[in-house]
DNA sequence: CGAATTATTGAGAGCAATCAACTGATGTGG
DNA sequence: CCACATCAGTTGATTGCTCTCAATAATTCG
Protein backbone atom coordinates (compact mmCIF):
# COMPACT_ATOMS: atom_id res chain seq x y z
CA UNK A 1 0.00 0.00 0.00
CA UNK A 2 1.21 3.55 -1.11
CA UNK A 3 1.36 5.99 1.42
CA UNK A 4 1.46 9.63 1.04
CA UNK A 5 -0.05 12.97 2.53
CA UNK A 6 -3.17 14.83 1.54
CA UNK A 7 -2.84 17.70 -0.99
CA UNK A 8 -5.15 19.54 2.06
CA UNK A 9 -6.54 21.99 -0.49
CA UNK A 10 -8.26 19.39 -2.24
CA UNK A 11 -9.86 16.98 0.66
CA UNK A 12 -13.35 17.72 2.31
CA UNK A 13 -11.77 16.32 5.43
CA UNK A 14 -9.28 19.18 5.28
CA UNK A 15 -10.50 21.75 4.29
CA UNK A 16 -14.06 21.13 6.22
CA UNK A 17 -11.53 21.08 9.95
CA UNK A 18 -10.59 23.59 12.07
CA UNK A 19 -6.72 24.87 11.18
CA UNK A 20 -5.30 23.49 14.43
CA UNK A 21 -6.60 19.80 13.38
CA UNK A 22 -5.72 20.11 9.67
CA UNK A 23 -1.65 19.45 11.04
CA UNK A 24 -2.67 16.73 12.70
CA UNK A 25 -4.33 14.94 10.28
CA UNK A 26 -2.31 15.27 7.31
CA UNK A 27 0.21 13.70 9.01
CA UNK A 28 -2.31 10.83 9.81
CA UNK A 29 -3.63 10.17 6.45
CA UNK A 30 -2.99 6.99 4.18
CA UNK A 31 -3.71 7.81 0.69
CA UNK A 32 -3.26 5.09 -2.25
CA UNK A 33 -3.93 4.54 -5.57
CA UNK A 34 -5.92 2.18 -7.20
CA UNK A 35 -6.31 0.82 -10.71
CA UNK A 36 -8.71 1.38 -12.96
CA UNK A 37 -11.20 -1.15 -12.24
CA UNK A 38 -10.22 -2.27 -8.68
CA UNK A 39 -12.75 -2.56 -5.79
CA UNK A 40 -11.72 -0.06 -3.26
CA UNK A 41 -14.42 -1.90 -1.03
CA UNK A 42 -17.14 -4.70 -1.42
CA UNK A 43 -20.77 -4.76 0.19
CA UNK A 44 -20.01 -6.97 3.18
CA UNK A 45 -16.39 -6.15 3.57
CA UNK A 46 -16.49 -5.10 7.65
CA UNK A 47 -16.34 -1.22 7.95
CA UNK A 48 -12.85 0.16 8.78
CA UNK A 49 -12.68 3.77 8.04
CA UNK A 50 -14.20 6.27 5.44
CA UNK A 51 -12.50 7.05 1.88
CA UNK A 52 -11.89 10.18 0.61
CA UNK A 53 -11.06 10.44 -3.47
CA UNK A 54 -8.17 12.47 -3.67
CA UNK A 55 -8.01 12.32 -7.50
CA UNK A 56 -9.92 9.90 -9.84
CA UNK A 57 -13.39 8.38 -10.67
CA UNK A 58 -15.30 6.03 -8.81
CA UNK A 59 -18.39 4.23 -9.08
CA UNK A 60 -20.56 3.29 -5.70
CA UNK A 61 -23.30 0.31 -6.68
CA UNK A 62 -25.11 -2.28 -5.14
CA UNK A 63 -25.96 -5.48 -7.01
CA UNK A 64 -29.11 -7.23 -7.58
CA UNK A 65 -29.72 -11.00 -8.03
CA UNK A 66 -26.52 -12.07 -9.67
CA UNK A 67 -26.56 -9.84 -12.88
CA UNK A 68 -27.93 -6.95 -12.46
CA UNK A 69 -26.23 -3.89 -10.47
CA UNK A 70 -27.15 -0.09 -9.73
CA UNK A 71 -24.80 2.04 -9.25
CA UNK A 72 -25.85 4.40 -6.77
CA UNK A 73 -23.47 7.10 -7.73
CA UNK A 74 -20.49 8.02 -9.32
CA UNK A 75 -17.79 10.12 -7.00
CA UNK A 76 -14.71 12.48 -7.87
CA UNK A 77 -11.81 14.35 -6.49
CA UNK A 78 -13.06 15.67 -3.16
CA UNK A 79 -15.85 13.32 -2.83
CA UNK A 80 -16.47 10.79 0.17
CA UNK A 81 -16.61 6.89 0.44
CA UNK A 82 -17.49 4.73 2.45
CA UNK A 83 -19.55 6.88 4.28
CA UNK A 84 -22.71 5.00 4.72
CA UNK A 85 -21.08 2.30 6.27
CA UNK A 86 -20.96 4.76 9.66
CA UNK A 87 -24.22 3.05 10.63
CA UNK A 88 -23.17 -0.77 10.33
CA UNK A 89 -20.84 -3.33 10.80
CA UNK A 90 -20.94 -3.80 7.31
CA UNK A 91 -20.51 -1.72 3.58
CA UNK A 92 -24.15 -1.87 2.22
CA UNK A 93 -22.59 -0.47 -1.02
CA UNK A 94 -19.82 -1.39 -3.03
CA UNK A 95 -16.97 0.60 -4.86
CA UNK A 96 -15.33 0.53 -7.88
CA UNK A 97 -12.41 2.67 -9.34
CA UNK A 98 -13.64 4.17 -13.48
CA UNK A 99 -9.73 5.00 -13.58
CA UNK A 100 -6.63 5.29 -11.79
CA UNK A 101 -7.53 6.85 -8.25
CA UNK A 102 -6.26 8.41 -5.38
CA UNK A 103 -7.84 7.67 -2.18
CA UNK A 104 -7.27 8.60 1.63
CA UNK A 105 -8.09 6.52 3.74
CA UNK A 106 -9.52 7.71 7.80
CA UNK A 107 -9.30 4.86 10.15
CA UNK A 108 -13.23 4.47 12.04
CA UNK A 109 -11.21 5.30 15.53
CA UNK A 110 -9.43 8.46 14.08
CA UNK A 111 -12.77 9.29 12.36
CA UNK A 112 -14.80 8.67 15.71
CA UNK A 113 -11.74 11.02 17.72
CA UNK A 114 -11.97 13.50 15.30
CA UNK A 115 -15.81 13.98 15.79
CA UNK A 116 -15.50 14.29 19.62
CA UNK A 117 -12.70 16.67 19.24
CA UNK A 118 -14.28 18.73 16.29
CA UNK A 119 -17.71 19.56 16.12
CA UNK A 120 -17.32 22.05 13.39
CA UNK A 121 -16.28 18.83 10.92
CA UNK A 122 -19.22 16.72 12.64
CA UNK A 123 -21.23 19.48 11.79
CA UNK A 124 -19.99 19.55 7.81
CA UNK A 125 -19.96 15.97 7.90
CA UNK A 126 -23.86 16.12 8.95
CA UNK A 127 -24.22 18.79 6.39
CA UNK A 128 -22.91 16.57 3.59
CA UNK A 129 -25.02 13.63 4.88
CA UNK A 130 -27.97 15.64 4.44
CA UNK A 131 -27.19 16.89 1.24
CA UNK A 132 -26.50 13.52 0.20
CA UNK A 133 -30.00 12.13 1.50
CA UNK A 134 -31.51 14.56 -0.67
CA UNK A 135 -29.87 13.01 -3.59
CA UNK A 136 -30.81 10.20 -2.98
CA UNK A 137 -34.57 11.08 -2.14
CA UNK A 138 -34.36 12.85 -5.55
CA UNK A 139 -33.20 9.49 -7.45
CA UNK A 140 -35.88 7.64 -5.63
CA UNK A 141 -38.56 9.56 -7.09
CA UNK A 142 -36.60 9.31 -10.66
CA UNK A 143 -36.41 5.56 -10.64
CA UNK A 144 -40.26 4.94 -9.41
CA UNK A 145 -41.70 7.57 -11.77
CA UNK A 146 -39.64 8.65 -14.45
CA UNK A 147 -39.26 6.66 -17.32
CA UNK A 148 -36.23 5.00 -19.09
CA UNK A 149 -35.19 8.06 -21.33
CA UNK A 150 -35.80 10.50 -18.86
CA UNK A 151 -33.43 8.06 -16.31
CA UNK A 152 -30.83 7.64 -18.84
CA UNK A 153 -31.09 11.75 -19.93
CA UNK A 154 -30.37 12.64 -16.07
CA UNK A 155 -27.81 10.33 -16.20
CA UNK A 156 -25.92 12.00 -18.53
CA UNK A 157 -26.43 15.54 -17.42
CA UNK A 158 -25.50 14.02 -14.34
CA UNK A 159 -21.98 12.44 -15.83
CA UNK A 160 -21.28 16.16 -17.07
CA UNK A 161 -21.92 18.11 -13.92
CA UNK A 162 -19.94 15.24 -12.30
CA UNK A 163 -16.70 14.63 -13.84
CA UNK A 164 -16.97 18.30 -16.11
CA UNK A 165 -16.11 18.67 -20.09
CA UNK A 166 -12.95 18.67 -21.58
CA UNK A 167 -11.94 21.29 -24.29
CA UNK A 168 -14.30 19.63 -26.96
CA UNK A 169 -16.74 19.48 -24.92
CA UNK A 170 -16.22 15.47 -24.01
CA UNK A 171 -17.18 14.39 -20.86
CA UNK A 172 -14.02 13.98 -19.28
CA UNK A 173 -14.76 10.15 -17.98
CA UNK A 174 -15.19 7.78 -20.93
CA UNK A 175 -18.00 5.83 -19.56
CA UNK A 176 -19.49 2.43 -20.72
CA UNK A 177 -22.80 2.03 -21.90
CA UNK A 178 -23.05 -0.89 -18.85
CA UNK A 179 -22.51 1.62 -16.25
CA UNK A 180 -25.10 4.12 -17.80
CA UNK A 181 -27.36 1.49 -18.23
CA UNK A 182 -26.65 0.41 -14.81
CA UNK A 183 -27.01 3.84 -12.99
CA UNK A 184 -30.25 4.44 -15.09
CA UNK A 185 -31.86 1.22 -13.89
CA UNK A 186 -32.19 -0.07 -17.36
CA UNK A 187 -30.64 -2.51 -19.91
CA UNK A 188 -27.74 -2.32 -22.01
CA UNK A 189 -29.65 -2.60 -25.38
CA UNK A 190 -32.31 0.30 -24.08
CA UNK A 191 -29.21 2.74 -23.35
CA UNK A 192 -27.73 2.01 -27.11
CA UNK A 193 -31.06 1.86 -28.83
CA UNK A 194 -31.90 5.91 -26.97
CA UNK A 195 -28.18 6.50 -28.20
CA UNK A 196 -28.80 5.96 -31.51
CA UNK A 197 -31.77 8.09 -31.12
CA UNK A 198 -29.89 10.55 -29.42
CA UNK A 199 -27.20 10.84 -32.08
CA UNK A 200 -29.25 11.00 -34.98
CA UNK A 201 -30.95 13.72 -33.38
CA UNK A 202 -27.90 15.22 -32.92
CA UNK A 203 -28.36 15.76 -29.35
CA UNK A 204 -25.06 13.67 -28.35
CA UNK A 205 -22.59 12.80 -30.03
CA UNK A 206 -20.04 9.40 -28.84
CA UNK A 207 -17.01 8.81 -30.01
CA UNK A 208 -15.79 5.35 -28.44
CA UNK A 209 -16.90 5.53 -24.96
CA UNK A 210 -16.16 9.51 -24.64
CA UNK A 211 -19.92 11.28 -24.71
CA UNK A 212 -20.25 14.98 -25.71
CA UNK A 213 -23.96 16.83 -24.76
CA UNK A 214 -24.28 18.56 -27.98
CA UNK A 215 -28.22 20.19 -26.67
CA UNK A 216 -28.74 20.24 -22.67
CA UNK A 217 -31.97 22.17 -23.73
CA UNK A 218 -33.31 18.90 -25.86
CA UNK A 219 -31.87 16.50 -23.70
CA UNK A 220 -33.94 17.67 -20.80
CA UNK A 221 -36.96 17.87 -22.79
CA UNK A 222 -37.13 13.72 -22.43
CA UNK A 223 -37.53 15.09 -18.64
CA UNK A 224 -40.75 16.07 -17.87
CA UNK A 225 -41.41 18.62 -14.93
CA UNK B 1 -50.33 26.45 18.37
CA UNK B 2 -50.57 24.32 21.09
CA UNK B 3 -47.00 23.96 23.49
CA UNK B 4 -46.07 21.68 25.67
CA UNK B 5 -42.87 19.74 26.84
CA UNK B 6 -41.92 16.62 25.73
CA UNK B 7 -41.82 13.25 27.33
CA UNK B 8 -37.96 13.03 27.25
CA UNK B 9 -38.23 9.51 27.58
CA UNK B 10 -39.52 8.73 24.43
CA UNK B 11 -37.63 11.61 22.01
CA UNK B 12 -34.43 10.83 20.02
CA UNK B 13 -33.59 14.54 20.89
CA UNK B 14 -33.76 13.84 24.30
CA UNK B 15 -32.11 10.45 24.79
CA UNK B 16 -29.75 11.13 22.48
CA UNK B 17 -28.70 14.30 24.50
CA UNK B 18 -26.41 14.36 27.64
CA UNK B 19 -28.10 14.80 30.78
CA UNK B 20 -27.26 18.38 31.61
CA UNK B 21 -28.49 19.38 28.01
CA UNK B 22 -31.47 17.63 28.38
CA UNK B 23 -33.13 19.93 31.24
CA UNK B 24 -32.54 22.67 28.82
CA UNK B 25 -34.41 21.35 25.43
CA UNK B 26 -37.15 20.26 27.37
CA UNK B 27 -38.38 23.70 28.24
CA UNK B 28 -37.57 25.38 24.85
CA UNK B 29 -39.02 22.19 22.74
CA UNK B 30 -42.73 23.03 21.23
CA UNK B 31 -45.21 20.17 20.80
CA UNK B 32 -47.85 20.76 18.69
CA UNK B 33 -50.46 17.80 17.38
CA UNK B 34 -51.27 17.53 13.82
CA UNK B 35 -55.21 16.39 12.86
CA UNK B 36 -55.16 13.37 10.68
CA UNK B 37 -54.32 14.66 6.69
CA UNK B 38 -53.00 17.73 7.83
CA UNK B 39 -49.67 18.88 6.48
CA UNK B 40 -46.91 19.19 8.78
CA UNK B 41 -44.48 20.89 6.22
CA UNK B 42 -44.67 21.22 2.26
CA UNK B 43 -42.41 20.85 -0.45
CA UNK B 44 -40.62 24.56 -1.16
CA UNK B 45 -41.51 25.63 1.96
CA UNK B 46 -38.57 27.26 4.21
CA UNK B 47 -36.79 25.27 6.24
CA UNK B 48 -37.72 26.39 9.62
CA UNK B 49 -36.59 24.12 12.23
CA UNK B 50 -36.29 20.09 12.82
CA UNK B 51 -39.29 17.90 13.82
CA UNK B 52 -39.53 14.75 16.26
CA UNK B 53 -42.89 12.57 15.70
CA UNK B 54 -43.93 12.44 19.95
CA UNK B 55 -46.75 10.23 18.94
CA UNK B 56 -48.42 9.25 15.76
CA UNK B 57 -48.07 8.68 11.82
CA UNK B 58 -46.55 10.40 9.03
CA UNK B 59 -46.04 10.04 5.57
CA UNK B 60 -42.90 11.72 4.15
CA UNK B 61 -43.64 12.45 0.67
CA UNK B 62 -42.70 14.12 -2.72
CA UNK B 63 -44.54 14.84 -5.66
CA UNK B 64 -44.29 14.36 -9.12
CA UNK B 65 -46.22 16.25 -12.25
CA UNK B 66 -49.44 16.57 -11.06
CA UNK B 67 -51.28 13.72 -10.03
CA UNK B 68 -47.98 11.22 -9.19
CA UNK B 69 -46.64 11.33 -5.79
CA UNK B 70 -44.07 8.95 -3.97
CA UNK B 71 -44.21 8.16 -0.38
CA UNK B 72 -40.11 8.20 0.87
CA UNK B 73 -41.00 6.51 4.05
CA UNK B 74 -43.52 6.34 6.66
CA UNK B 75 -42.31 7.50 10.43
CA UNK B 76 -43.74 7.09 14.13
CA UNK B 77 -42.81 7.71 17.10
CA UNK B 78 -39.48 8.74 18.47
CA UNK B 79 -38.48 9.37 14.37
CA UNK B 80 -36.96 12.99 13.47
CA UNK B 81 -38.94 14.85 10.33
CA UNK B 82 -37.60 17.47 8.46
CA UNK B 83 -34.15 16.87 8.67
CA UNK B 84 -33.34 16.83 4.92
CA UNK B 85 -33.62 20.24 4.97
CA UNK B 86 -30.40 20.74 6.81
CA UNK B 87 -29.06 20.70 3.98
CA UNK B 88 -30.43 23.42 1.57
CA UNK B 89 -32.98 26.64 2.05
CA UNK B 90 -36.45 24.57 1.36
CA UNK B 91 -37.74 21.38 2.62
CA UNK B 92 -37.53 18.94 -0.58
CA UNK B 93 -40.49 16.45 0.81
CA UNK B 94 -43.50 17.05 2.53
CA UNK B 95 -45.12 15.50 5.99
CA UNK B 96 -48.41 15.01 6.21
CA UNK B 97 -49.65 13.54 9.11
CA UNK B 98 -51.75 9.99 8.37
CA UNK B 99 -53.65 9.86 12.02
CA UNK B 100 -53.59 12.39 15.04
CA UNK B 101 -49.85 13.11 15.62
CA UNK B 102 -48.13 14.81 18.53
CA UNK B 103 -44.75 16.48 17.13
CA UNK B 104 -41.49 18.00 18.92
CA UNK B 105 -40.48 20.84 16.64
CA UNK B 106 -37.11 22.37 17.32
CA UNK B 107 -35.50 25.56 15.40
CA UNK B 108 -33.03 26.07 13.40
CA UNK B 109 -31.01 28.08 15.89
CA UNK B 110 -31.15 26.08 18.60
CA UNK B 111 -30.56 22.62 16.87
CA UNK B 112 -27.26 24.46 15.41
CA UNK B 113 -26.56 26.03 18.94
CA UNK B 114 -27.19 22.52 20.74
CA UNK B 115 -24.50 20.99 18.26
CA UNK B 116 -22.07 23.57 18.84
CA UNK B 117 -22.21 22.55 22.37
CA UNK B 118 -23.26 18.64 21.95
CA UNK B 119 -21.01 16.37 20.17
CA UNK B 120 -22.66 13.62 21.41
CA UNK B 121 -25.81 14.51 19.84
CA UNK B 122 -24.64 15.66 16.37
CA UNK B 123 -22.75 12.34 16.41
CA UNK B 124 -26.31 10.45 17.25
CA UNK B 125 -27.85 12.68 14.88
CA UNK B 126 -24.71 11.86 12.27
CA UNK B 127 -25.33 7.94 12.87
CA UNK B 128 -29.04 8.35 12.39
CA UNK B 129 -28.64 10.32 8.62
CA UNK B 130 -26.17 7.53 7.80
CA UNK B 131 -28.55 5.16 8.71
CA UNK B 132 -31.14 6.66 6.80
CA UNK B 133 -28.75 6.66 3.74
CA UNK B 134 -28.96 3.13 3.98
CA UNK B 135 -32.03 2.52 3.67
CA UNK B 136 -32.55 5.28 0.85
CA UNK B 137 -30.28 3.40 -1.13
CA UNK B 138 -31.87 0.11 -0.55
CA UNK B 139 -35.03 1.59 -1.61
CA UNK B 140 -33.69 3.32 -4.39
CA UNK B 141 -32.48 -0.59 -5.72
CA UNK B 142 -35.85 -2.14 -5.32
CA UNK B 143 -37.43 0.55 -7.27
CA UNK B 144 -34.82 0.15 -9.77
CA UNK B 145 -34.50 -3.77 -10.11
CA UNK B 146 -37.66 -5.22 -7.90
CA UNK B 147 -40.89 -5.82 -10.06
CA UNK B 148 -44.13 -4.22 -8.94
CA UNK B 149 -45.52 -7.27 -6.64
CA UNK B 150 -42.14 -7.18 -4.92
CA UNK B 151 -42.23 -3.77 -4.16
CA UNK B 152 -45.68 -3.67 -2.88
CA UNK B 153 -44.41 -7.07 -0.64
CA UNK B 154 -41.66 -4.76 0.95
CA UNK B 155 -43.82 -2.02 1.21
CA UNK B 156 -46.50 -4.40 3.38
CA UNK B 157 -43.75 -5.59 5.47
CA UNK B 158 -42.35 -2.22 5.67
CA UNK B 159 -45.49 -0.91 7.54
CA UNK B 160 -45.89 -3.93 9.84
CA UNK B 161 -42.15 -3.32 10.80
CA UNK B 162 -42.48 0.44 11.53
CA UNK B 163 -45.75 0.43 13.24
CA UNK B 164 -46.52 -2.92 14.56
CA UNK B 165 -49.53 -4.79 15.20
CA UNK B 166 -52.18 -4.74 17.45
CA UNK B 167 -53.71 -8.02 19.23
CA UNK B 168 -55.47 -9.12 16.25
CA UNK B 169 -52.56 -9.21 14.61
CA UNK B 170 -53.64 -6.71 12.01
CA UNK B 171 -51.03 -3.63 11.27
CA UNK B 172 -52.03 -0.81 14.02
CA UNK B 173 -52.20 1.74 10.98
CA UNK B 174 -55.05 1.91 8.68
CA UNK B 175 -53.74 2.97 5.34
CA UNK B 176 -55.31 3.58 2.25
CA UNK B 177 -54.41 1.30 -0.90
CA UNK B 178 -53.51 4.71 -2.41
CA UNK B 179 -50.51 5.26 -0.03
CA UNK B 180 -49.68 1.50 -0.27
CA UNK B 181 -49.24 2.78 -4.21
CA UNK B 182 -47.57 5.83 -3.57
CA UNK B 183 -44.75 3.81 -1.71
CA UNK B 184 -44.07 1.12 -3.75
CA UNK B 185 -44.17 3.49 -6.77
CA UNK B 186 -47.18 1.44 -8.48
CA UNK B 187 -50.76 2.42 -9.37
CA UNK B 188 -53.44 1.99 -7.22
CA UNK B 189 -55.32 -0.88 -9.36
CA UNK B 190 -52.08 -2.93 -9.36
CA UNK B 191 -51.97 -2.73 -5.94
CA UNK B 192 -55.69 -3.49 -5.35
CA UNK B 193 -54.87 -6.49 -8.29
CA UNK B 194 -52.42 -8.08 -6.30
CA UNK B 195 -54.22 -7.76 -2.52
CA UNK B 196 -57.00 -9.82 -4.00
CA UNK B 197 -54.63 -12.45 -5.08
CA UNK B 198 -52.62 -12.35 -1.66
CA UNK B 199 -56.43 -12.64 -0.25
CA UNK B 200 -57.51 -15.57 -1.97
CA UNK B 201 -54.11 -16.79 -1.18
CA UNK B 202 -54.83 -16.32 2.26
CA UNK B 203 -51.45 -14.25 3.06
CA UNK B 204 -53.30 -11.31 4.04
CA UNK B 205 -56.68 -10.70 5.30
CA UNK B 206 -58.01 -7.00 5.03
CA UNK B 207 -60.73 -5.42 6.80
CA UNK B 208 -61.41 -2.10 5.74
CA UNK B 209 -58.66 -0.18 5.50
CA UNK B 210 -56.80 -2.67 8.28
CA UNK B 211 -54.12 -5.36 7.10
CA UNK B 212 -52.98 -8.38 8.48
CA UNK B 213 -50.09 -10.00 7.05
CA UNK B 214 -51.40 -14.15 7.59
CA UNK B 215 -48.21 -15.32 6.32
CA UNK B 216 -44.63 -13.53 5.73
CA UNK B 217 -42.93 -16.09 4.24
CA UNK B 218 -45.45 -16.35 1.70
CA UNK B 219 -45.31 -12.91 1.04
CA UNK B 220 -41.76 -13.04 0.85
CA UNK B 221 -41.84 -14.96 -1.66
CA UNK B 222 -42.36 -12.55 -4.08
CA UNK B 223 -38.94 -10.66 -3.25
CA UNK B 224 -36.46 -12.53 -4.94
CA UNK B 225 -32.87 -12.19 -3.25
C1' DC C 1 -83.63 9.01 -2.34
C1' DG C 2 -80.40 10.73 -5.72
C1' DA C 3 -75.73 12.37 -6.50
C1' DA C 4 -71.16 11.91 -5.98
C1' DT C 5 -67.40 9.62 -4.61
C1' DT C 6 -64.90 5.34 -4.00
C1' DA C 7 -64.15 0.34 -4.89
C1' DT C 8 -63.75 -3.42 -8.18
C1' DT C 9 -62.98 -5.62 -12.34
C1' DG C 10 -61.96 -6.24 -17.26
C1' DA C 11 -59.89 -5.09 -21.74
C1' DG C 12 -56.47 -2.88 -24.37
C1' DA C 13 -52.23 -0.37 -25.34
C1' DG C 14 -47.50 0.66 -24.77
C1' DC C 15 -43.08 0.47 -23.03
C1' DA C 16 -39.11 -1.82 -22.11
C1' DA C 17 -36.88 -6.41 -21.14
C1' DT C 18 -35.56 -10.48 -23.14
C1' DC C 19 -34.09 -13.21 -26.75
C1' DA C 20 -31.96 -14.01 -30.90
C1' DA C 21 -29.59 -12.93 -34.98
C1' DC C 22 -26.29 -10.42 -37.39
C1' DT C 23 -22.00 -7.61 -38.00
C1' DG C 24 -17.39 -6.59 -37.59
C1' DA C 25 -13.10 -6.75 -35.08
C1' DT C 26 -9.63 -9.38 -32.99
C1' DG C 27 -7.25 -13.40 -32.10
C1' DT C 28 -5.57 -18.20 -32.96
C1' DG C 29 -3.99 -22.26 -34.94
C1' DG C 30 -3.02 -24.82 -38.97
C1' DC D 1 -2.02 -16.13 -44.93
C1' DC D 2 -6.36 -17.93 -44.45
C1' DA D 3 -10.16 -20.39 -42.08
C1' DC D 4 -12.32 -20.40 -38.04
C1' DA D 5 -13.54 -19.09 -33.35
C1' DT D 6 -14.65 -15.67 -30.16
C1' DC D 7 -16.46 -11.65 -28.39
C1' DA D 8 -18.22 -7.02 -28.17
C1' DG D 9 -21.19 -4.11 -30.54
C1' DT D 10 -25.60 -3.54 -32.98
C1' DT D 11 -30.19 -4.31 -34.41
C1' DG D 12 -34.77 -6.46 -34.93
C1' DA D 13 -38.68 -9.32 -33.19
C1' DT D 14 -41.23 -11.01 -29.55
C1' DT D 15 -43.06 -11.28 -25.06
C1' DG D 16 -44.84 -9.87 -20.87
C1' DC D 17 -45.69 -6.75 -17.37
C1' DT D 18 -47.95 -2.88 -15.83
C1' DC D 19 -50.35 1.34 -16.79
C1' DT D 20 -54.36 3.42 -18.53
C1' DC D 21 -58.94 3.69 -19.54
C1' DA D 22 -63.50 2.45 -19.05
C1' DA D 23 -67.46 0.25 -17.19
C1' DT D 24 -69.96 -1.46 -13.38
C1' DA D 25 -70.82 -2.05 -8.43
C1' DA D 26 -70.84 -0.35 -3.81
C1' DT D 27 -70.84 3.14 -0.48
C1' DT D 28 -71.10 7.62 1.45
C1' DC D 29 -73.18 11.91 1.95
C1' DG D 30 -76.27 15.68 1.41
Amino acid sequence: MQLSTCDTKRCFLCTASIPEWRDVITARKETRIYKKGELIFTEGDKVSGIYFVYEGAVKVHTHWGEEKELIIRFSTTGDILGHRGIAGEVYPVSATALEDTKVCFITNEFLEATMKTNPLFTQRLLQFYASELQKAERRMRNLAHMEVKGRIAETLLELQQIFGINKEKYIKLPITRQDISAHAGTTYETVFKFFTELTNANIITTSGKSIRINSEKKLRAYIPV
